[in-house]
Parts: structure tokens; C-alpha cells; sequence
DNA sequence: AATACACTACACCGTATATTTCATTTTCCT
DNA sequence: AGGAAAATGAAATATACGGTGTAGTGTATT
């Protein structure tokens, strides 16, 4: 009864021995369990063996890869993290400047809805256990999107012609970017970590970004504070 | 390295025997204990052993007064959320309304950031072993704030004698009372749940609400989408 | 003084889980 | 072919924790 093969392995399951060599990394497949299980169950409550059972991989293997359970879950927060900035190739769609940022808040959205509320969840969850992760995210999550969404900003303002004294002062783009972003993004990635459903979620993006889109253009048309 | 060496007794302990009259009573020592540790650790992490230690009071107490870790969890959370929106007396300071306004975001934020941060940490941590908790936290903190919130902005509504179509149209107070919190509130609680020191963010606060403030009525003061 | 009570301390059980050891198996490389 | 490499399954170790049972003890009440 050792020999169980029509059973429900999920996937490519090796027997022992030494795999192929066309087989998948087994580190890569390590970290894939590993992120589907902490960002699922945070960190506590994921076990080694369910991560074992998914990759697959024996436990063994695992600790000869990973030094033990915190640093394969540092290993996987920083991997999705270094995955989540690429803001390099977007541009946004829409020809008014309402159509762009309109653009950019859905994206975002989007964006962010996907893969970080598993990481910050898990993260806010063992705050003081990882607190160097903690700070990490943070940083990576929130100054490198504002940045990029300051520079579309700048764009929009060259677009309106209106001069440095434009509605979108190039000095404080980046204070504007931030209160974008608080205004758009935040909410919703708020709502998705109390655990509202996605799809609910969803469905509600247009009408809200739309909403919020016009709240911060009426305010940056003024010379709001100077 | 979860547990804490430096395991001092605090306060009183009692040897055995049935306790003097006046001591407090057990229920709230227990309630207090499973409070500090469950707000610090979450729920996963805290240990009923680490609550007898503190309350203190033993495990068979705890156990006589409460069905498991999981009903002293939903009592925890309970009492603190009633004990959280008590914005009946509060009247904001200030005669202008930039001063009503950033009197009340000043207050939320501070209410907010002292025990708020730990429920929402650990709420959010266990968002999908307790969900009904879950939900219950998001709207005691959301929607009843944005009441008062609203309630407030109502106030300032008369007070610039614009009348209905006022910079505060009574017809999306609501709305509106959202986006203030989003603006100022959101941003700080966020910061705090990423484990941001909360000296430091006290510190920000004034040039922080300030600087929200202006935008948000920039925004106000124009027809902004109708 | 006697009794009921409301606790305490301590030890125990069962379970879950991180981590390691060991012998074994399969593939790669020369 | 033959050894090194890489992984395996199974089981052992160690620890932590939720929960419970037992016996004892001081306070309140009668």
C-alpha cells in the first residue's frame, strides 16, 4: 500500500531520487506553495506540510533551501514585492486629464487588489514579529507607487499647459500623488482587508473612482493651501 | 523567542483562596489581560497561558467564565468597539471652519490611533476565522464615524449660511464625510497598522491634518461633479 | 464554628507543528 | 559503469499550546 499512483497528487508529483532536469526548479516550486499558503492563511496558521504537500516538496528539502519557516516567508514577501513595481511600461489611457487619472485609479485598483492584500495583510498581521518586512512594504508598496503615479501626474500638468503654476505644482507633486492614492486606492485595499468580497468589490470601482477622480481635480484646479 | 523572559508578576497576585471582596472583580482582570496580550499578538499568537499569567487569574478560571480562547477573542472585541464611538458629546473647536474641521480630524485620528490600531491589526490578521467579527469592526468603524462625520460637516453646512446647494450639499453628506475620513483618517490608521511608531506619527499630525484640510475644502468649496 | 464558595496551583492529556535524522532512490556527469 | 548530487518517505525529537481534572486554601456567610 506504499504505491498509491492513480491518487489525487496535485500536479507533477517526483517519486524519489533525484528529479529530471527539465523539472521546475525545485526552489521556485518551494516558493510558489509557500506564497500561495502564507498569503492565504498568514503566517501563523500556514504549516510547513501543507507547503510541502503543494510544492511538492519534502520537508527536508525544504529546510535545505530556506534556513526555516521566517526566512521562507521573508523569502516570499520580497519576491512578490519586487514583482509589484513595475510601473515602468504603463501609460494611461484617455484623452481629457479626468480620462487619465480616471484610468490610473482603476489600475491601481486593480493592480493592488490582486496580489497585495494578501502581503499586507500577512504583514500587518505579524507586524512586530518581521518588523524590518513591515517597514519594507510599506515603503515599497506606497513611495514607489506615489512616485510613479507623481510622474503621470507631471505629465497630465505639461498636458494642460498651464505652466509650473499649474493646477498640479511640480513641487508638491508628490504630496498630490500621496493624497491620490489615500483617496482612490486606499479605501478599497482597506475594504479588501476586512475581508469584503472581491467581486463586490469590483463592481463597485467605476462609479467610486469616478467619484473620488472629480473630487481631486475640483481641488487641484483651486490653489488649494497656495 | 515568542515568549518574554522577563515574566514579572504585575501587580497583584493573590495565593490561593477565595479572593477579598474588594478586589476587582476576575471577569474584568481576565477581560483586561486578554485585551493587552490578544491586541499585541493577535489572535494565533497570544497564548491563554501568557493571559492567566497577566490577568491574573488561572486557566480553569478563565475557562469557568469563558466558553474558550475563541469567545474571550469575540468578548475582547466587542467591548472594545462599544467602547469606541462615543461621539455624542463632542463638539469640534474652532470658529472658522478649516478650525471646525481640522479640530475633527485631529480627534478622530487620536481616538483612532489608541486602541483602535490593535482590533483592526488583529481583526484584519483573522479576518477569515471570524468573519462576522470582521465585518462588525469595519462598520462600527467606518460608517458610524462617517455619521458623525457627517453630522458635523451638517453643522458647517449652516454655518456658511449658503444654503441646500451649499459647498456642502446635505444630499451627499455622507459621501462627502467619507472622503474626509479617507483623506485624513485612513492614511494615519495605515501608517500605524504597518507598525510606524506611533511617537512619530503623533508628531506629524498637525502639519498632516492641516495640509488634508485645505484640499478637502478646496474640493467643497467648488461644484465638484455637480 | 461550620459550611459553601471561588478561586489557586500543579500536573496531565492530546494534538499540532517546526525541525532533524536516516536510509533509500533516482538522475546527472565524467 | 560508478560516484556525486539531489531529492524522497517515514519516523523521531522537541516544543508549545488548548483544555481539564484534582486537591487545597482563604474569604464570606450563616
Amino acid at each position: 500500500m506504499t504505491r498509491d499512483s492513480n491518487s489525487k497528487r496535485p500536479q507533477t508529483r517526483f517519486g524519489r531520487g533525484r528529479p529530471p532536469k527539465d523539472a521546475r526548479d525545485v526552489k521556485s516550486r518551494i516558493l510558489d506553495a509557500a506564497q500561495q499558503v502564507f498569503l492565504k492563511r498568514g503566517y501563523q496558521s500556514a504549516s510547513v506540510d501543507e507547503i510541502s504537500e503543494m510544492a511538492p516538496a519534502s520537508k527536508p528539502t525544504i529546510y535545505a533551501h530556506f534556513d526555516g519557516k521566517e526566512a521562507l516567508f521573508e523569502a516570499v514577501i520580497a519576491r512578490v514585492i519586487t514583482g509589484l513595481t513595475n510601473f515602468e511600461d504603463y501609460e494611461p489611457s484617455g484623452r481629457s486629464v479626468t480620462d487619465k487619472l480616471t484610468s490610473v485609479g482603476t489600475e491601481l485598483i486593480e493592480r493592488f487588489l490582486e496580489d497585495t492584500v494578501g502581503v499586507t495583510r500577512a504583514t500587518i498581521a505579524e507586524a512586530d514579529r518581521f518588523p524590518a518586512l513591515s517597514r519594507h512594504v510599506h515603503e515599497a508598496g506606497r513611495d514607489r507607487a506615489a512616485a510613479a503615479v507623481s510622474h503621470i501626474l507631471n505629465d497630465a500638468t505639461h498636458m494642460l499647459q498651464r505652466g509650473p503654476k499649474g493646477p498640479f505644482s511640480t513641487k508638491r507633486s508628490l504630496a498630490t500623488a500621496q493624497i491620490f492614492m489615500d483617496l482612490i486606492l486606499l479605501p478599497m485595499l482597506m475594504r479588501a482587508l476586512m475581508g469584503e468580497d472581491a467581486k463586490h468589490l469590483r463592481k463597485e470601482v467605476p462609479s467610486f473612482v469616478r467619484e473620488r477622480v472629480n473630487f481631486f481635480l475640483a481641488a487641484c484646479e483651486t490653489d488649494w493651501g497656495r
